[in-house]
DNA sequence: CAGAGTATTGCACTCGGTGCAAGCGTTGGC
DNA sequence: GCCAACGCTTGCACCGAGTGCAATACTCTG
């Protein structure tokens, strides 16, 4: 995460450490009474900081749990780019998807986020929100892969494709959730995309 | 739409019948203003109501342009269920979407709609949660086709093909209205699961 | 040390959504 | 035809998320 070589000045620190401050409360409270039952102003106070500063921190509650989405969607679409140009895109894309599951990712952790997707709408919401920006995000790369002249007409193909992956994603770390953790998710994202080509 | 034969009540018609005011006005005003820029303040008194009733009509804003997307689920279930048994997975989903693609449908009012989903994140966000219940509502039936036996682990294959499928649908429909209405959404659909299949 | 820039905060406000209770009309039984 | 039960509407008060603004306090640069 950390990849600033030098000091990267006190308020640069400060804030980063504000952010984890807020992130890590902000977990264990949703942890403790659910993520729906937590407001705002409870973060806040257990944080330390104002009402207002958490909107400073976070555009919204959701935010907090989803983390940098959108920092996780350019990493993703860089390692979609740095695929071999003979891989196909759905080869490309089990690559790329596969760097989301890095060693910074701790399973408890994981497990316990993904059990709040299960009772709260809004998060997963805005989950799948995010879902789209990277459709956006991986379209070009795939256009490539499929060989589709980029400045066609609206064609729903490269679309189609990431979209698919992206469901697949989701429903493995669904399903792997309810294995309580045991069950491989690269294994069941295989077994997703193979019924859904079969 | 209207399959109550005989008189349905007083209540029951004038119910229907404050809906269907409710559902038009705002319609209208989100056309003219936009999705987010319309209050339901503003709904409600250009429809003639109170705040706190259209909120008995109404679980939500969205659900005013949603729909009843519970009830069409069951309706794309039961024509799911209703397929030759001989189909395949994906044979059976297309015919059973197809039966969307009803003559209720207004052409102009689907592509308004389709529209809005366009710049009001909220919208697309619950159209999604909508989908999420689709998936559970054809499980059953898809992993019967599939070969699953149904009592065993948490399977994602079932889950995958359906979210697939109404992922190539989304597409296809956001593609059609790209076109402004003139490409067929069923050969957009098609070549986008083509596409994830091939 | 002075000034530019940034972070924190409180305040007031908007908007979506809910619980409650009172009032009124409809409905059905007698 | 009357009365009671029910349902619908409404106003009111409330909550929680999120935003704009302006004052204050801090950090950084010259």
């Amino acid at each position: 995460m950390d990849s600033t070589p030098a000091t990267p000045s006190l308020r640069e620190r400060t804030r980063r450490a504000v952010h984890a401050e807020i992130t890590d409360t902000a977990l264990r409270l949703f942890a403790e009474q659910g993520f729906e039952a937590t407001t705002v102003d409870q973060i806040a106070a257990a944080a330390g900081i104002s009402r207002r500063s958490f909107f400073h921190y976070f555009g919204s509650k959701e935010d907090v749990v989803l983390g940098d989405l959108e920092a996780l969607g350019l990493r993703v679409r860089d390692a979609l780019e740095a695929r071999p140009a003979a891989e196909t895109a759905w080869e490309a894309l089990r690559a790329a998807l596969k760097t989301l599951q890095g060693p910074d990712t701790d399973a408890v952790t994981e497990l316990q986020i993904a059990g709040m997707y299960a009772d709260a709408p809004s998060l997963r919401a805005k989950h799948l929100e995010k879902h789209l920006r990277w459709q956006e995000l991986f379209a070009p790369e795939i256009e490539r892969r499929l060989g589709i002249v980029p400045g066609a007409t609206a064609d729903p193909r490269a679309r189609a494709v990431i979209a698919a992956a992206l469901a697949c994603l989701d429903i493995a770390v669904e399903a792997w959730r309810e294995s309580g953790g045991t069950a491989d998710p690269v294994d069941l994202f295989d077994a997703a995309v193979a019924a859904v080509r079969a």
